[in-house]
DNA sequence: TAAGTTTGTTCAATCGTTTGAACAATTTGA
DNA sequence: TCAAATTGTTCAAACGATTGAACAAACTTA
């Protein structure tokens, strides 16, 4: 079809100089001179001179291709942390790619392997639900490519972090809920062994020891936290002799879930019982009533997550190998679930 | 740190052969006896060798790097294209790069820069709003990579296209509401210059016509389909000295923004206006009263023009330039929104 | 003006893998 | 038994860009 390639020694060719010249010329070295980096500059713009990144990034070595790994594109929270960490490296002439693993330790490990023989210069991700071996974590980590985590994250690795405080959004919502008044709030947690989850948990019971309420068992609950699991679970509490008169719900999800079924029961939301959900998805803003969240600053994260990043690949020294473990504190939003008139 | 690199050369010395007999054995050629492979296979587990793929791929000139271009990620018909895609793809051994345009035209010309420069296989593309100068595309086209658009597509280009039959969905979607009783049906459109939404006001009009209603102009609208549109066009709407008794939006959002407000004017839906949306976005189905709309068949989508790409890539002898416009049927998905007693 | 410095360019090696051609060793066929 | 075919491997040249060293020419400086 077309002249489909143009390269440095065309160029170099058509000028009648050498193509080392026609690359240093357009890397702007200081030892060419201004007329010939104008020539250059004039035919390589003439010729639609695309330069070959996958020639550059085998000589330099750097792919300028970020991995990141999510468990999925289609949750909001993830994919607003994405387009913060694309916002900070595209302008840092990156590329990244993002994989999903659906939550499926397969997929996380085969994924992690397709970026690194894609020779990606770092990798940001988040673990999936059901990983628990490391293995192929520990493999990016000896291949020297710097890995960050966010959200869900793995201390024991020793890699960079991200995360928000989890305890303390979990404490103001559960707080939050015992100032509307009420005694009895259930929680819908995510399982124990993720440790984000175990914060959250941590943080409710801490409230109601804070504000001298009573811990019952019958009122926690542990899950896979999606809209089912708040619906199963909204009904056995409903079943109870004794009923909450509040659901905080460790993702939006389920205290959609959660919504539903009291809705469907024609309980009163907040008067009868309350909910606040976790992760301020955009949909707890459409739902009617509006869900109450904790807003986790998923772009921020992914901003910070990138600038860790860009940090890690400007000092390759290795020597200073400080773990870097961010946390940004989280935000309640109030809405109509859980705001009791006065 | 680690010993970062194993090379095919490193192989080759360890086992005292050379690097071309590595990379045949690895790459399975026949000429290599079975000895050889299997002790190369057992030294490459050993030291942990991982293929450099930019090498591999500047030598055979095919990066195996797909990139795809969309306006938003987190709308979820995006992501799930984009799942689609990945699903087939990844199979094959590619990677998918994502980046999103914003619907700004400039970005969106760096974006495909950027992807050409990263020496992407090909390119699959949603056209963003603003964009119309389509010289980018040209550029893509020309430098002889695949291009395929999917959704909001350009016909003018000559490449693959793969839409719903926009059309038709619409045609449906009225004709539902007329099923349901209802005779002053308004439309938010989107915008008129975009072909999708061009064909989706046809659609909208040939219904009424074949059931004999009467086109009144008063009722449509043309807009960005955001939710402050649908509240703002369904205000105007309301304020009509005789208000439609349903409602046709050519977007989720903008159906959810007409809810929001008549749901805040206490009007009942259905009964007395009646709603349906376009997309299928996940909110449509935890929003009350549920709304009804219309499935696009995202993640099929994806797949098929992830299909189509490897089509492309097969058969590289360009000879049958065959454009390739596949149309997917719609189908109506019919909630509480518009889903009168009877 | 001879020695030193600066300037602008070329040379040549390199990144790691692939691949057709070449070649030696072995096997087959008539 | 000698030529032909097969098998298994090595050779060497790519792919396109980068980069330190080398070098010639021009310019300073004393």
């Amino acid at each position: 079809m077309a002249n489909k390639k143009t390269t440095i020694t065309e160029i170099a060719r058509a000028l009648a100089i050498t193509p080392s010249a026609v690359s240093k010329a357009l890397n702007n070295h200081p030892r060419i001179s201004d007329t010939t980096k104008e020539a250059v500059a004039a035919m390589a713009k003439k010729m639609n001179y695309q330069p070959n990144h996958l020639a550059s990034a085998l000589r330099k070595g750097k792919s300028n291709l970020l991995g990141v790994v999510i468990p999925m594109a289609n949750i909001s929270f993830f994919s607003s942390v994405v387009k913060g960490v694309e916002d900070v490296v595209n302008a840092e002439g990156y590329n990244v790619i993002i994989s999903q693993s659906h939550d499926s330790f397969e997929k996380e490990c085969t994924n992690i392997e397709a970026l690194l023989k894609t020779q990606v210069d770092g990798i940001i991700a988040s673990i999936g639900n059901e990983t628990t071996d490391l293995q192929h974590y520990e493999n990016v980590k000896e291949k020297g490519v710097p890995l960050i985590f966010f959200d869900r994250v793995d201390e024991s690795l020793g890699v960079d972090t991200i995360i928000i405080d989890d305890y303390l959004g979990a404490f103001r919502a559960a707080e939050h809920l015992i100032d509307q008044g009420c005694k009895r709030i259930a929680h819908i947690g995510g399982h124990k062994h993720v440790p984000l989850y175990h914060n959250r948990i941590k943080g409710y019971l801490e409230a109601l020891r804070t504000h001298h309420l009573p811990i019952e068992e019958e009122l926690i609950w542990e899950s896979g936290l999606e809209i089912k699991d708040g619906r199963e679970i909204t009904e056995k509490l409903l079943a109870l002799s004794n009923p909450p008169d509040a659901i905080f719900a460790s993702s939006d999800y389920s205290a959609l879930g959660a919504q539903q079924l009291l809705l469907e029961q024609g309980i009163n939301i907040p008067d009868e019982i309350a909910i606040i959900g976790f992760s301020n998805e955009p949909f707890t803003s459409y739902v009617t009533p509006s869900l109450s969240t904790v807003n986790q600053h998923s772009e921020q994260m992914g901003q910070r997550a990138a600038k860790i990043f860009l940090e890690r690949m400007a000092s390759k020294n290795k020597t200073d190998f400080m773990q870097n473990q961010t946390v940004l504190t989280p935000e309640l939003i109030i809405r109509d679930s859980s705001r009791r008139g006065t």
